[in-house]
DNA sequence: ATGTGACTTTCAGTCCGTG
DNA sequence: ACACGGACTGAAAGTCACA
């Protein structure tokens, strides 16, 4: 469990939380409809859930984002 | 199991593959440096599979690449 | 309205092989 | 060198009680 990964999980995990805040949602209405458990939605803006895309994506659907997944050079901004 | 569910998983199947074959590595090497089973980045690499982030992670640290996962707005470019 | 631990179930990810 | 399958194991995902 490297340091670079676990910046990617929080830096996730605040993206999470802040969109949903944006929208006025309770972690527990994003959790419903998104058909996730509330208390995953927890773990996942607490940043030690190690979750699949099929969640990420199920979430920000609802966020009414696009989920982005990039493998970018190391040189790219 | 949506579409654009299927979109983003076969877009990312793709930029692995393609990230891969630039740097001349087999399916088998960017396993075995990964440390993931050969079977499953063929998975991956097909759009069959529901990878974690961590993962996604392990395969674009081989690949010289960052992992980007980013939720983006619909009216963003 | 959220964090957390303990628990069960499901599927991600492994390991064996074949053509 | 890769696609594909079956059987297996550990981790992701779902459930619940309580603070």
């Amino acid at each position: 469990m490297t340091k670079s990964f676990d910046n990617l999980r929080s830096e996730l995990a605040n993206e999470i939380k802040q969109s949903r805040r944006l929208l006025g949602l309770t972690q527990e209405a994003l959790a419903l409809q998104a058909e996730v458990d509330r208390t995953y939605v927890s773990q996942l803006e607490r940043g030690i859930a190690n979750p699949s895309i099929l969640i990420l994506h199920r979430i920000s659907m609802v966020l009414g984002m696009n989920l982005s997944i990039r493998l970018r050079g190391t040189s790219d901004q």
